[in-house]
RNA sequence: GUGGAAUUAGCUCAGUCGGUUAGAGUGCCAGGUUGUGGCCCUGGAGGUCGUGGGUUCGAUUCCCAUAUUCCACCCCA
């Protein structure tokens, strides 16, 4: 073996495709019918979007994004995720023109330089929805009725939705001065980590799953009691919606975020299944996000959700796809009718069938076996017979049961025998 | 970035207490006579035992390094 996949990296095979397809094909239906129109956005992007847009303080953008000089000495990046790249073409496209709100769709792979895991690469896919324009809790809802419609519709029936507020730049800072009086007193009986996330970001001492933290953890204060008037009134309106639109969730007191735009309603889509990763799906509302990167401000919420992840979610769950098309016929040839046989098939595939003829020049009975190996509903044997009589024998492969068919009937035929 | 485990055929895995040509199952290819598959039988191809060093008369086996994957942290989708 010389050359590998670089690591973190991996091939998707057509064996694995078709599960691909299935998610994406689903989730863009979805997205569609709730009047999302789908943008991609470039995979590489200057560095400084995501150090502003992600924040320079998190760890994506400290240790984990794909940085490299072009050859004119430009700091690039490879895109660490999708959001602050869609506010910047929403701002360049002149988007906020557009009728409000305007809600985008995307299907893109991402890079973050990370220690590989189950459930996280080094280039991964991710699904996402975007709502420019709206303030409302009612858009929270709707980007979260988005995703519950594609999980029912995928069969996902085991989800669970964690909710939360993280507040707003009014009233974060006096949970964060509240969270900081809590830990100040016992700080010295906590974790390293703990003790440097007391002074880089008090938020993130939630997140802390060392033992000896818990306790510490367990009585400290939640955003929650401390939103203000109008945070609290919001994350109070996306309660109510999602209560009336029966999807179920579980208030979250310490939900934290990894990304620095996020505002007020966070939420994420959690699991056993995925090892450690235990995040499906993860979003919430950034409404200074687009004024950051120098557009008006504009309120926005949005989510992303690991392909990967949730295939594995879908294998754990044992959700079941439709089978693919089978082959409709193969056509068996001999050297003397093997041409003619190429321009049959030719003919049946323009008829819209999904033919299969031999290209290796096989026997009749490698060709028979191959026949039944690629699981086609009918075989047919063109000889010179054939080529003289213009008569097929069909045979369906499930039964043996034989039929003759005109040549200029065979499309026709096997277009009908789809149907039963 | 820290700690731990694994790595033998395309795939799933045996095995060698250091000793001739490293095995199985499965998959792949062909044959079992001339125009009809699945089952069965026979044969074949395919491995520098992850890579590079070291110890040794001799290493796939022991030691070190490195790569890759997995697990726990960390982080996130």
């Amino acid at each position: 073996m010389n050359i590998t996949a670089p690591r973190g990296t991996k091939d998707i095979l057509p064996d694995e495709i078709s599960r691909w397809h299935a998610v994406e094909n689903l989730f863009a239906s979805v997205c569609e019918r709730y009047g999302y129109g789908e943008i991609r956005t470039p995979t590489f992007e200057k560095t400084e979007l995501f150090a502003r847009g992600v924040g320079d303080s998190t760890d994506i953008v400290r240790k984990e994004m794909y940085t490299f000089d072009d050859k004119a000495g430009r700091s690039m990046t490879l895109r660490p995720e999708g959001t602050a790249g869609i506010a910047r073409a929403y701002i360049e496209n002149g988007m906020a023109s557009l009728p409000s709100p305007v809600k985008l769709y995307y299907d893109m792979s991402f890079f973050r330089y990370e220690k590989m895991q189950k459930g996280r690469y080094r280039e991964f896919w991710q699904l996402g929805c975007e709502i420019f324009g709206s303030s409302s809790a009612y858009a929270d809802a709707e980007i979260i009725a988005v995703l519950d419609t594609f999980f029912t519709e995928l069969g996902l029936s085991e989800r669970q939705l964690e909710l939360g507020s993280i507040g707003c730049p009014e009233c974060r800072p006096d949970f964060i001065t509240a969270l900081r009086a809590h830990f100040e007193a016992d700080l010295d009986k906590m974790c390293a980590d703990c003790q440097e996330r007391f002074e880089i970001n008090p938020l993130r001492i939630l997140d802390c799953k060392v033992e000896t933290c818990q306790p510490f953890i367990a009585t400290a204060p939640s955003q929650l009691d401390y939103l203000c008037g109008a945070c609290d009134e919001h994350f109070a309106k996306v309660k109510l919606a999602l209560d009336e639109l029966d999807i179920t969730y579980n208030v979250n007191r310490s939900m934290v975020r990894g990304l620095d735009y996020y505002t007020r309603t966070v939420f994420e889509y959690v699991s056993t299944h995925v090892g450690t990763q235990g995040s499906i799906c993860g979003g919430g509302r950034y409404d200074g996000l687009v004024e950051i990167l120098g557009g008006k401000h504009t309120p926005a919420v949005g989510f992303a959700m690991g392909i990967e992840r949730l295939l594995l979610e879908i294998e754990a769950q044992e959700v079941e796809f439709p089978p693919l098309a089978p082959l409709d016929l193969f056509i068996i040839s001999f050297p003397d009718t093997a041409v003619s046989a190429l321009a049959l098939a030719q003919k049946m595939i323009r008829s819209g069938l999904i033919v299969q003829t031999d290209v290796m020049e096989r026997s009749l009975k490698a060709q028979m076996k191959q026949a039944d190996r690629s699981s086609a509903q009918y075989m047919l044997v063109f000889g010179a017979e054939e080529l003289e009589s213009k008569q097929f024998l069909l045979k369906r492969l499930s039964d043996g049961v034989e039929h003759t068919v005109a040549v200029d009937d065979l499309a026709d035929y096997l277009l009908k025998a789809r149907e039963k």
